[in-house]
DNA sequence: AGCGTATGCTTACGTCGTAAGTAGAACACA
DNA sequence: TGTGTTCTACTTACGACGTAAGCATACGCT
């Protein structure tokens, strides 16, 4: 039998994220897996261990994506870097934190807790003490991950319900505008008009204006940063 | 043979939301449903239509202890509100948030969107446009839902690596301190002090005065309402 | 009494992740 | 050249999963 190209690690990983890009993470099974490598399912495993290590290994990638924050711009700049960066990463990816979520992933690897550990040196860098520093972080993670969860919410590879945008389409046709008046105008009235991208910078903005407020209020002297408010 | 106490939708529903408190979402399947019920698996399928339709079921149950906003408060007291609300009640059952955003729940129902509704109207209250109104909701929705996930990440019924404190301390230990100064030392310092849902509160508090801010940008006459920062 | 309906059980199909065993090609060394 | 050793891929099989299809039992009617 001609020896077929063989397989690595790395050809594996490629397959697996192109696969659950297009068909999500319920798609992305081992035999399906094989399938477009051409090759049976049990022959994985003598390059990966297992299919957790399939998704930490294709979490680390879209991780390794996300830019270190540049430490010569203001601290909340560099918030601000970190968390866009890292939401268009996982955009373009969208079952990446589906598995983290899920806990199917879990990636432990320097590189992919790399960004976490910038946001944290910007948040010292504003004066948080740790505590602060940490529920800082908290509230810049939580909103990343919850405006791409929201908005991929239920990423099926099915592509009548593709994308957030679709599914809401089927929302706006069976919603009651009497019980529910403000959410059905807010779903009719502007879904020609936003993109989760847009509105997820909106939020980050406003999160930014209460950790900067919240910074203030700690060390009140040595911050002439851009005013929240007056 | 004795004829046993019968089935209904409500019991299915309570043993669900029950085991799956105590399993996880993976714990959570038809055959061990039935087992706790004292039934094959099939029965289950005579009161609910499948297994998306149980978790709709206690999603909707879970939605219903959601508060509804107080319309005498101010516009982000009412925001604070159901968000602190929404977000002990998802605390209380965390395989539910994992459910909506895996797409295995999709609950449509009136009840289940009110809080959505009553957040809208708040927003609008506060002078917001329907897409400044999206954005503000999107915002808010995302955090909550975020801070849910991150908490209970991977939350997987086994006690090991049970509601995010416990993990943690694994990673503390293998963390390489070198690589991610500011991250170790945030783990290291912080891990006594803090519990998700005062974190929560106060990542919510930051983007309240965030909103805040955006509202007053909007319309800078009329709003009397609690200075963010002074 | 007899019938329809509701509710439960049994069996079966195709999926999943993966443990265990096997076959054959590639390579090192005699 | 022959002889292991190792690496890779294949095959088969197990116990889970959701659920379709069919059958059995028991109750509420008339």
């Amino acid at each position: 039998m001609a020896r077929r190209e063989p397989l690595s690690r790395e050809k594996v990983l490629d397959a697996a994220l192109a696969l659950a890009d297009e068909e999500g993470l319920e798609g992305l099974s081992m035999r399906r897996l094989a399938k477009t490598l051409g090759v049976e399912a049990m022959s994985l495993y003598n390059h990966v261990s297992n299919k957790a290590d399939i998704l930490d290994g294709v979490a680390e990638r879209v991780f390794s994506q996300v830019e270190r924050p540049d430490p010569a711009l203001p601290w909340h700049e560099q918030v601000r870097q970190v968390a866009l960066s890292t939401y268009q990463a996982f955009a373009r990816h969208p079952v990446v934190p589906l598995a983290l979520v899920t806990d199917r992933s879990n990636p432990t690897s320097v590189r992919a807790l790399e960004p976490l550990d910038g946001l944290a040196g910007a948040l010292f860098q504003a004066g948080f003490d740790d505590v602060g520093a940490w529920r800082a972080l908290g509230a810049v993670n939580g909103l990343v991950f919850g405006c791409l969860l929201m908005s991929t919410g239920g990423f099926s590879g099915d592509p009548d319900r593709h994308a957030g945008q679709e599914n809401v389409g089927a929302y706006i046709r069976e919603m009651d505008p009497v019980a529910l008046p403000h959410f059905s105008r807010l779903l009719r009235g502007t879904q020609r008009d936003v993109t989760p991208e847009a509105d997820f910078e909106q939020a980050l903005n406003m999160l930014i204006i209460g950790l900067i407020a919240e910074a203030k209020r700690i060390q009140p002297d040595d911050q002439p940063s851009l005013s929240a408010c007056e």
